[in-house]
DNA sequence: TCTGCAGATTAGTATAGTCTAATCCGCACC
DNA sequence: GGTGCGGATTAGACTATACTAATCTGCAGA
């Protein structure tokens, strides 16, 4: 009985994968994932999202609220921190051992992260010496499906003033990653928070300890995910 | 118009590709693959092979004689040889860098293949010093698609008396791989060819320069591709 | 409360791949 | 030179995924 229960479980394709991802990100601050969002992060067609949904739903991956969107059961949420784990790990192994830069590895991983076995991931895993980020700060899920959840604030809506470290860049853009390495904006970087333009301007920044100031336009500043430093 | 012809390839499926390698190793010693011989190598019907032969002919990658076989054309070689180079700098790789054996290595490059971007493989070939032979000694073709054509003897056919060079092992089977791995028998290995024994028998043989003999039965033999040494 | 629009769903079609069952073809043997 | 058997092919069906076009639903605004 419990046999059967746990060994019926079929590999998932590759499309499987991909939605389950999605709907991870989507839905991962509260709330449902909206047909119309997945079609988008996935570029397909909305009705292609109304039939995946209906197979995930009755495989038990998701649950479906009709007109109104998609959550993950305990189940899809364990098989998209499998696949996060992937890339992630997938991303900083090819930055760390080949060359790759940040803004470069996503597609890579993208693909390969449907294709390498668990084996091959924890062997990355150790040869990069059991790692907790990737190479743009996101946190990587544990075998086991356990992920950090960091409380970390946009730049654009930091207190002017503060000391922050950046900790993560919300972007797998690759133009926008390139600005913010030439800027030396990456994880890790310190800084303090000079001012801010009112009505959605620019926030000015100086790097900690160089104090190079960095002017940095509203969107982009939403894009740098920052931690308060005590003291 | 070039630009039109040049373009207006699309990738190939993964299935495409795993049919173009079955039968590059199947015609490769001359002639015609077989349709039952494809459906076994890949592991489907008989009917399904009939069915890809045809799109594949369609496109132009291999060429079909009804009831005789097919062989690839001059493009279907070029992808098959892609897919080749791909699969042995992945197993290359693997067992260097990631400490797979050699005989655990096949399934996991089997489906890296399909997925890692030329870029990738280009940079694990520098990681690796641009190496012509993959861990069982098989030649790696270049980018360009040319391979080397070794005239390589079974161990079971070499002649009594002769030196060899133990230069290719032809099997993916995991256990006759490991036990090849404990006796020592990998390639690069030196050794003369003591006796044999009539009536399909085994070949006794001596490792150079320890000395230490060894007994070969045939079926095994048979897989031992060697070099005959000069002086 | 009605109405309309945006977003979601259903209906119907297409493609790539697979399968089984039925039929066909070519060659080896008598 | 016929005949049969084994391998190859055709016929027909199924699954997963995608699409477009048509329809439905729920809520926001009049």
């Amino acid at each position: 009985m419990h046999a059967t229960l746990r060994d019926a479980t079929p590999p998932l394709t590759r499309s499987v994968e991909d939605y389950l991802k999605a709907i991870y990100h989507l839905s991962s601050q509260g709330g449902f994932a909206a047909t119309s969002d997945i079609a988008a992060m996935l570029q397909v067609a909305p009705p292609s999202v109304s039939g995946m949904v209906k197979r995930l739903s009755e495989t038990g991956l998701i649950e479906h609220v009709p007109y109104r969107g998609v959550q993950l059961t305990a189940q899809g949420r364990r098989a998209a921190l499998r696949m996060i784990r992937r890339h992630r790990i997938l991303e900083l192994y090819l930055t760390q051992h080949l060359g790759y830069d940040w803004d470069g590895v996503h597609a890579e991983a993208e693909r390969l992260e449907h294709a390498v076995s668990d084996d091959l991931i924890e062997r990355m895993a150790s040869a990069l010496g059991h790692p907790q980020y990737d190479p743009h700060g996101d946190p990587i899920p544990t075998a086991s499906g356990d992920i950090e959840e960091a409380e970390l604030v946009p730049l654009a809506e930091a207190r002017v003033g503060t000391k922050l470290e950046l900790r993560q860049v919300g972007t797998q853009d690759a133009p926008r990653l390139r600005y913010f390495a030439e800027q030396g904006l990456t994880p890790g970087v310190l800084l303090m928070v000079s001012e801010r333009q009112p009505f959605n301007g620019p926030t000015t920044i100086a790097l900690v300890p160089s104090g190079d100031p960095r002017v940095v336009g509203r969107e982009l500043a939403q894009l740098l995910l920052c931690q308060e430093i005590g003291s």
